[in-house]
DNA sequence: GTTTGTCGAGACTGCTAGTCTTGTCAAGTG
DNA sequence: CACTTGACAAGACTAGCAGTCTCGACAAAC
């Protein structure tokens, strides 16, 4: 998913893929890459600019000067044209900082992480796809591969600080992780609290006193 | 909300409550409480078996025997009507336990909390809602208020420990308490991972380690 | 130049929230 | 009892949106 390639979302039988390897190699006119780029701007901007409002396809479509058809020839629903959007830009690989200190490194990676929703753009794609992902099952189930990429990579970090012995052997790493994410995505949906540096800092300390070995 | 006036939530003219103060008292027919509680009931009972599935006003007024416009007589939007109908059975005054000592009051809100999402009734009432409320700006507002509610009872628990010198003067109480409710909606939305007693358990463990006194 | 697949455009279906209409029924008022 | 007023059930209607289908044009291979 993202960049040139239009690989639409797992599970879907992309008909452009390499086009199945036996029988005839790939007749008829290419598909445009211009309009795959602009369906995915489109998408990235209304995304970004919307702030809840619901971005429909047709809007996508008529913002990239598309036929509605030739975005659902590449991607099977308007969730995965969103989430692609999103990861397009997105770091792919998201690599935990790796500095040696537990401390340090749950920290930036937090720290990071709470920063990301400040950034308005961000935000609002945020919001927005989370808002569809709840009403399209389709792109809630992508969304589960966002996340768990996200969890994975702070996880390993968490990891890597056990096996150095700043975190107790028996400590639940997975519940670190959750209330690093569930703080984030809790603030962050319901707004009722910040989430600034301050409370990446005293999350942090949180965790790592509430979890330490000794 | 709840019980058996219709108090057609906040901020919304009820055009039952009380009639206006001056002019006539009431004349005309008087509203049915019969179909106000078949409402309700068919709300919940959708609510309780739809897993996920839209619960749509249709479906509420046909289950009720009712008229859709009876509904909107007495409910400003579907979610109020959807709120009105789980807190109406819901213990309106959340109040954590109070044994004198924070680990227990903390577990047993914790476990609780956590145990609830385990019925699947109120399991899947609470999802639909959730993914209700991701696109009708009036619930959220709505959930807002039942969020906030429960938010206040567990950091008056909180509160109450560290009064008593069970956790540092400067721990960030609010945060503490959204890591509760950080952990129990991220896992109960997302379900990746269990809400079962030995979550409850560590997760209680963790956070009065993390912010304890000494 | 024929075949095959892509393109833009937009009509169309199906679903649902919320409104409006209509005819009926119940509870007070004179 | 007649009349008024508001609640009621039923259901037609509007509006918005996802996803499908159709159509005529176009581009790449053979």
């Amino acid at each position: 998913m993202s960049g040139t390639e239009p690989q639409a979302a797992q599970g879907h039988d992309d008909p452009a893929a390499e086009q199945a390897p036996p029988g005839r190699p790939h007749t008829g006119r290419r598909r445009n890459e211009a309009a795959h780029r602009a369906i995915l701007d489109a998408a990235l901007n209304l995304l970004a600019d919307s702030d809840g409002t619901p971005v429909t396809i047709d809007a996508i479509a008529r913002t990239a000067g598309v036929g509605k058809q030739t975005v659902y020839r590449w991607w099977p629903s308007k969730g995965a044209v969103l989430l692609d959007a999103l990861t397009d830009r997105a770091d792919q690989d998201v690599r935990g900082p790796d500095t040696g200190t537990l401390r340090t490194d749950l920290h930036a990676f937090v720290a990071t992480t709470f920063d990301a929703a400040q950034r308005s753009t961000t935000a609002s794609a945020l919001r927005t796809l989370a808002r569809e992902a709840a009403r399209d099952p389709h792109l809630a189930e992508l969304m589960q591969t966002f996340t768990a990429t996200r969890r994975t990579a702070l996880r390993e970090l968490l990891s890597r600080g056990r096996e150095r012995g700043e975190l107790a052997d028996d400590a639940d790493l997975d519940l670190i992780v959750d209330q690093v994410y569930g703080v984030f995505w809790y603030r962050f949906l319901l707004g009722h609290a910040p989430l600034d540096p301050g409370a990446a800092e005293r999350l942090t300390d949180a965790l790592i006193t509430g979890n330490g070995s000794a």
